[in-house]
DNA sequence: CTCAATTTCTTGACGATGGAAAAGAAGTGC
DNA sequence: GCACTTCTTTTCCATCGTCAAGAAATTGAG
């Protein structure tokens, strides 16, 4: 193997170099639940008073955290608590997320807070036989190396912040080595992505599917703050679904994990594109849906939304229907996982969502009667906004940047 | 409340009180990877050489376990390694598995080897309304404790050695404090087990739900030893599955996790007795494929083995297409599983194995084809002998006795 | 037989960790 | 100012596990 010329891989990561088990323990604590006071840090991790103080030493010195001037103290007797906060803009990171047809690069603090975001359109490359275009890896990678550039010089001075990128793409990617081992979507196979990206940008690089990345930004920031078992349905182009449990993001012994577009929930279905019957994704997916929307307009639907555009019109009942069932099965497939793996909450979100209104009634009723029992597990709905791929991916470096591992 | 009277909770538990940590670690080690030297021990669990003479030397001299005469050592150069072995016979527990018409008890070692089994009817309250009879909780603590005293009886001296009583019942059962919630196939509701049985035989008792504590003896005695993550499904009565993820039992945020049987795989199938339609369960449970083979054979079938014998009677034919098309929805339920969670293995088990030859086929090949990519899990089929379920009581009871914990 | 070589096991010093308890700090309420 | 409260810091200590040195027990070469 040659090693490839060009700027070199920095590494600025270590920024909690310093960073004992327990700093890291109350650094994350205060990243994720907030300005807390020393004592609440204790209560939150289970340290002792001392081991606290000893923790949050070194963090001060380094600058990670700071204390706040104590204002919103509930001052009752006794001496008051010194709120502490991370200093979120002491580093930035950037999150991507690569799709068929474009980037959307955003610019987030440590707490994932957008601070800037992008999009750029990918060229496309039809392929014969191919029936959706694929992307060219080579292209993608420098499309990200250039929005990384365009988003770190947003301001003068902020590239000196950024600290690490995190990469969300759909299909299957090794999270070690950051290598799309297969993305049906991009039509990529063994793309050692992150090596590549590193090698160009001089930062560490951080790649994972894009519902895992999704799932991490709520462990982090989401649901689970109050949460150790979860699960993240994300519905949209494909069904698919991020899994916590025991506070640890689900991987799949094999890399495969949260394939919930592909559980088989109707025989009487036509073969799905995996070789499976009766998928969930081959019923709800966006292809099975508009298609089936189209069909009955007699016009092609582009999007979610010119679908739900078209439940108004002529024929508006039979495509409400059509909704109305996918609904269903949204709902049962949901049940399926709470009566698997009985998380304490479910969060829904996609770009199906955009069709919220019209499945949300199905849904719920079959969701509610397909649980067993005490397995219904509450559902959160989160209304996909366009950048909420990117934060994902910048969630996951974050939480690279934090516990380190993979680069 | 009244404290109940009669023989004290002896509480005999601390088999290792004089356990640090690593003793603990080391002991399960040598416990579920056999006789090992101290330096394999190093390697098993990651301490260093004079950690593992540490942790050792407390167990050696509380007879936890002890050294062997080597002669088993590949003898090469050197100082000759000491295997260490686990004394399994310092202690004893006893497992018992609570059916609707029996108890089966086993005594067995700290290896969860099965010294003695027995079982005995219960007698059973044929209720009004109700299809199935019900077992008196009362009449049902008094038989497991009278069980308990046979089995510990057997052998002149071993009575002082049983340590623990593992109970495994169909349902929910609240862990920490051995409460059964609710076992529709009982009939019992908030049934506070371990305490009135603990009480009775003075023995602490763990209780838990049966497919967990099966589960709990995959991962100590079974695919466990060698796996971080796989799941065991049984089919009889009902549809079931345990979970283990990232080396831990899943519970489920509500105390439901694992409900394979209540899956919906088919919309076309009528309602459960759950509220879902088309679960797996009302399809391939016992009940719902005993019935279809009963009509087609028009003779009622009291057991698997029944209606396998009736394959080969008239028609035959139609009573095989049976099974394989329930082969078929279990397949597809299993490949849900392997979708999902991705684990490494599933443990196939349960009483249906009985006709195991009629339904492998379409079994393996819906799992094949329903499973996504790498998702495709290991199958392990598991023939169930009568005392295996007991033996995971036996074996859920080992666990409480070595990691300490609900009694 | 003697003597390296080798591997295993033991021991003791050391650093890191985190808890308990006491002391100190900084307020409130009277 | 004085008691009282609560938060934070400090000090001391027990535990844990690594490291390095050395003791023990064997093989194999000379």
């Amino acid at each position: 193997m040659a090693t490839r010329p060009g700027p070199q891989p920095a590494r600025r990561d270590p920024l909690l170099a310093a960073g004992s088990a327990s700093s890291i323990k109350v650094f994350t604590a205060l990243l994720t639940r907030g300005p807390m006071t020393r004592a609440e840090i204790g209560a939150a991790t289970g340290f002792s008073g001392g081991a606290v103080t000893k923790a949050v030493q070194p963090l001060l010195a380094s600058g990670a955290v700071r204390e706040l001037p104590e204002q919103w103290a509930p001052s009752g007797a006794g001496r008051p608590a010194v709120p502490i906060t991370v200093n979120a803009e002491q580093a930035y990171v950037i999150g991507v997320k690569i799709t068929a047809d474009a980037l959307i690069g955003v610019l987030t603090d440590l707490r994932a807070t957008v601070i800037e975001s992008r999009r750029v359109a990918l060229p496309a490359i039809e392929e014969p036989g191919h029936h959706a275009h694929t992307v060219d890896p080579d292209d993608a990678i420098m499309a990200v190396a250039e929005l990384v550039r365009t988003l770190s010089d947003g301001q003068p001075g902020r590239a000196d912040r950024v600290a690490h990128i995190g990469v969300a793409v759909s299909g299957d990617v090794e999270e070690i080595t950051g290598t799309v081992r297969f993305s049906p979507l991009l039509g990529w196979r063994g793309i050692s992505f992150a090596e590549r990206l590193a090698s160009l940008t001089g930062l560490p690089v951080s790649v994972e599917n894009d519902v895992r990345a999704l799932t991490v930004a709520e462990q982090w920031f989401g649901v689970g703050v109050t949460c150790t078992s979860f699960a993240v349905v994300t519905v949209g182009t494909g069904v698919g679904c991020g899994l916590v449990v025991g506070g640890e993001l689900v991987a799949g012994a094999h890399g495969v994990a949260g394939e919930l577009g592909h559980l088989a929930v109707d025989p009487r279905e036509p073969e799905c594109h995996c070789g499976g019957t009766g998928c969930v994704e081959a019923i709800i997916g966006e292809a099975a849906l508009l298609d089936r929307v189209a069909v009955l307009a007699d016009q092609r639907t582009k999007s979610w939304q010119d679908a739900v555009a078209l439940a108004d019109g002529p024929r508006g009942a039979q495509i409400r229907s059509v909704f109305a069932d996918a609904g269903r099965v949204l709902g049962l497939a949901i049940a399926s996982v709470a009566n698997l793996i009985g998380p304490q909450r479910i969060v829904l979100t996609g770009e199906a969502l955009a069709a919220y209104d019209l499945f949300a009634e199905t849904m719920h009723s079959a969701y509610a009667a397909q649980c067993f029992g005490a397995a219904r597990a509450e559902l959160v709905v989160r209304p996909l906004q366009f950048e909420h791929w990117a934060r994902g991916a910048a969630a996951l470096a974050i939480s690279r940047l934090v516990c380190g591992a993979p680069a």
